[in-house]
DNA sequence: CGGCAGATTGACCCTCATCAATCAAGGTGG
DNA sequence: CCACCTTGATTGATGAGGGTCAATCTGCCG
């Protein structure tokens, strides 16, 4: 359940009764790469694995690397609406539409496997299990995406830093690497469009929480110094007034 | 194309390219209600429809009246996430999960009907089209969410009631009512939720909007009296500037 | 070595939250 | 039928959080 127990949380401590999550780390997606035998694909920094409006016929099993989800409004206004590591799949916004509803690009040089949609739309009849995982990685996009719903409706900056920081370390923590040190692979402006932030003020409570204790930065170089102190940094919009009146 | 043209604008005007948008109207709806021929269930105003953490084992569409989805996290924290009218379905963030993930509550006195899942899962697999129609909804929620993200990542107070006001408008229209007088059955604190405002601010700008001759409000009665100048608020940050400068 | 993208930090200001008072509309019980 | 209470909406005054503009710094790559 070491899976489990990292996708409860999603960005922020959702109540997390029945929340599966996004499915990571083999298990389902291994369902999938098995029965479609998806061929490889190497993507570099900076290029689109697909972009806005291009035709819909492929899922995308990210086997190394990391990417950005980036959404497109007409009066050009851009969103990253989600990052993305090992594990995890790419393009369901494509399912039930023709086209892609947005882009993924690559924040490093990475690899996926490209699962052709067609043939996994025809298996999916023949095979329960199968239709079952499809539908298990839509409801846990719509889980994540609500938790990002959450946090920018209703949590300050401090918050929304603090929670993003421990869900990527949950998530690396889940993929075998260290809970504790990791690398950004993303500049503080993706981070701050995320986060509904502009990138001086992510880069200013980056450093206050520096200044805090709570962490160490280095330019993309993050540690968590203390975790538990930085899991209590959410919610203590009240707390903190009731400890000045105390 | 009346339906599409209403779904294509969510709560922004996201880029268009491939949205299908949530599938209302009858249509894919039809699809799921004939097949699996529910039970209709009646809910008056205030009730809870399911609530957060209960079994899940059906979805519902909605044959009257109107719904909130509401969030809650661990915290206290509570967040509106939708609200949803007639022709609207119920219940999708059930699946692929065990229990719904949040609550669902009805605006008004209100009728659904309820499609138990376990039939409709069995039956997916026999019935490409019931499947499809499946994965067309998830999609579609997971449009609507992506429409909400960027709103609360992106757009300011005033650009954020418009957008809300003017889909409101849209979906109205697509099911036969007025585009441009109509009642809203939430409160300004449930807006103020699901935009990431509080009521003061919802409040203030509609009235703000009454005095810019945009629309006319009453208590809960809308009438939008300028609909091009309502979307142009959105995205005026700028434009605005521009002006003062000249 | 120079150039450039990204990050940090400061100063200022604007939007929106907060606190608070008032008002209107129902609903209820006498 | 009216006084009372509750719930929701409006409006004002004030201040904080975060956006904006700008200068500086760092590391990286050609």
């Amino acid at each position: 359940m070491q899976v489990h127990s990292a996708t409860v949380t999603q960005l922020q401590p959702v109540n997390t009764v029945g929340n599966t999550g996004t499915r990571t780390v083999g298990s389902g997606l291994e369902i999938l790469l098995n029965r479609a035998g998806g061929t490889r694909r190497r993507v570099r920094r900076g290029e689109y694995l697909y972009r806005l409006g291009a035709p819909f016929n492929a899922l995308y099993g990210i086997r190394a690397g990391s990417f950005k989800s980036v959404l497109l409004t007409e009066d050009g206004r851009e969103q990253v609406t989600g990052f993305h590591m090992c594990g995890e799949v790419l393009g369901l916004d494509g399912i039930g539409s023709e086209h892609y509803t947005g882009d993924a690009v690559a924040l490093e040089d990475s690899e996926v496997i490209e699962i052709p949609f067609g043939d996994l739309d025809a298996l999916a009849c023949h095979e329960p299990a199968l239709q079952r995982e499809l539908f298990r990685l839509l409801a846990g996009e719509i889980q994540r995406e609500r938790a990002l719903m959450l946090l920018l409706g209703s949590m300050r900056a401090e918050e929304r830093l603090a929670a993003f920081l421990i869900n990527l370390s949950q998530r690396l923590c889940a993929r075998g690497f260290s809970a504790h040190r990791f690398l950004l692979r993303m500049t503080r402006e993706e981070i701050g469009s995320l986060l509904g932030l502009k990138l001086e003020t992510v880069s200013r409570i980056l450093s206050r929480f520096q200044a805090e204790g709570l962490i160490a930065v280095q330019n993309r170089e993050i540690e968590i110094v203390a975790m538990a102190a930085l899991r209590a940094v959410i919610g203590r919009t009240e707390a903190r007034r009731e400890r000045e009146a105390a």
